[in-house]
DNA sequence: ATGAAAGCGCTAACAA
DNA sequence: TTGTTAGCGCTTTCAT
């Protein structure tokens, strides 16, 4: 092990420090390192490189790779904010692992909604020579693609920008809306409330129209007087509660998990039961809510895993081409005990 | 722009085409583009490669620049979970801001705690030659440090290894513990007990022991009926309202948010209020918990952007060495309505 | 079956 | 003030 320089510090060992070892030349050296398919080495002279490359503790150097070949093995992430939701965490994940596995690696950047720092974040992927770059929202919405972003490959996740001609994987909002009522109109209920937010979103439009759809398919009226506005939060939930109760639903399909939370709120100070006098299911799957409300929420999961991995997965090319470029990507329902 | 090649595809353009176009050697380029210090070139020159840049549309090729220059602007952080929580993704947050003010760029890798994943995570930082390593988890916790960690600087996040000799940026949770009962204490409280989790930890002994402190400084016994154990969640602290009011406390200082959301559900159903009839305090400040319970909960937060940002810090040498390579992170109050 | 050599895009002495 | 010349570590023809 004298010779190990391959720790901490100290000049790292380079395929040329291999080939002296060995006896053989770095072209040698570079062929069985990288196991080239139509090279033709001996076997006795393989196995003396690899134990160079043991002994000596050989790493080999990805930029210098890189370079050389001209490839880049990099896909660059850039993301309004990975701060303030457990769901960019998901995109990011759900990227990672799926660019892994192609042989790439994920560089993130985190933007915090900044133009600044995102073209900054874009220049910089670009000196990387990324292989194209990821666009991601932590929110569905629509956007105004940053003007640096046309100059590589780009795919836009959980956001779109109709006209950009670029790809975007988002969540299939009416059919996750349509779940949603389904789950509740499957336990026999008919008289159905809708919590919807009042902020203008797809989720908004998208959720309504999976609701009056999954009506529909049920042969029961569209009641306009059941779908009540409300903050997307907990104290839109709590106040919607009045609503609720006034309407005479048996059921309510909430725009979100937090807004079920606030429901559940309201409903227990009025003393009903969930889901004995009021069956809830809520929309996300926000794991530290749904997961241990009382009861435990049935909600439907935004499927933020999913759009990170098919983001790569069409950025190179491995998804079969969509409908102008819109990849839906569908969202499931959680069952849990609130139904 | 009839020569710019630099969109989306075909060749990138280089320092050689920009030196051809401004007729002058690739050396100066290099010069005036990275506006080297001890470089003296004539303004007229210079302009005219500004020119060539502005017309050709260059950009530099980071990775050649890397190699060249032997340095490589990269730090890698792993995590264990970049997922679950969103916690993991406040300590990306800080560390990539942090590292991004001081030039260097995150390569970011989930490890699911899996320990293959892991070791293919270092190893792919390694080969792209990263100036150090962050290790972190995504709950503070001592841990057994990878072996391939010691072939790098690394530094250990939001964990620790004793006799590791790895510098370990963690949370202080003695004095988060403190901080929490204090604020109980500055609102009169004197009988405050405290739902500390079951599952043995950093974060349970030190809560326990800022605990203690905080008591002691303000001159009222200890009492060991007063800590009540529970699971570290909603269900744990619905659980331990029964011996909550059956202590006579008049405030609780809970282990974590869910468990307050918990005890919140319970003594709701008990007819209790808060503040009114008890104070409570959490920890974590889970923002989508806490900032929306009702009322809002007064918690104390787990600094974990901090963590991220300390980490690159002490990894870059720019933190001050601390004792025995230890750095405790301040964990403040939060104050909102419960208390 | 193996090696020599050129070159990837850039930096860094050292000349001029 | 600017250009020449070596590399950085690796890949890749093309010889041998």
């Amino acid at each position: 092990m004298i010779k190990d320089r391959s720790s901490k510090h100290g000049a790292p060992v380079t395929m040329k420090d291999i080939a002296k070892e060995a006896g053989v030349s770095v072209a040698t050296v570079s062929h069985v390192v990288n196991n080239k398919p139509g090279a033709r080495i001996g076997e006795e002279t393989r196995q003396r490189v690899h134990e160079a490359v043991e002994l000596l503790g050989y790493r080999t150097n990805a930029l210098a790779k890189n370079l050389s070949s001209g490839s880049s093995r990099f896909i660059g992430l850039v993301a309004d904010a990975i701060a303030t939701t457990p769901f960019a965490g998901q995109i990011i994940h759900g990227a990672q692992d799926e660019a892994w596995k192609h042989g790439y690696v994920l560089l993130v950047a985190n933007t915090d909604g900044n133009q600044a720092a995102e073209s900054d974040a874009i220049a910089m992927m670009l000196e990387h020579q990324v292989r194209g770059i990821l666009y991601s929202t932590w929110y569905h919405r629509e956007i105004e693609v940053p003007d640096p972003l046309l100059q590589t490959d780009t795919v836009l996740v959980n956001c779109f920008s109709t006209g950009s001609g670029l790809p975007a994987v988002v969540p299939d909002e009416e059919q996750g809306g349509k779940t949603a009522t389904q789950e509740l109109i499957a336990s026999g209920h008919q008289r159905i409330a809708f919590i919807n937010t009042t902020t203008p979103s797809p989720a908004l439009t998208g959720r309504l129209a999976g609701y009056r759809s999954a009506l529909e398919d049920a042969g029961v009226a569209y009641d306009k007087s059941l779908v009540i506005p409300a903050t997307p939060e907990q104290e839109g939930g709590y106040e919607a509660t009045t609503a609720v109760v006034a309407s005479g639903a048996t059921a309510v399909f909430c725009h979100n998990d937090r807004v079920a939370m606030g429901l559940y709120d309201g409903l227990r100070v009025r003393g009903l039961d969930v889901p004995t006098d009021v069956s809830v299911v809520g929309f996300d799957n926000q794991e530290v809510i749904a997961a241990h409300l009382r009861p435990p929420l049935t909600t439907v999961a935004l499927p933020h895993y999913e759009l990170g991995a098919a983001g790569i997965r069409v950025l190179l090319g491995i998804d079969p081409e969509q409908d102008k470029g819109t990849y839906l990507i569908d969202c499931p329902a959680i069952r849990r005990q609130s139904v």
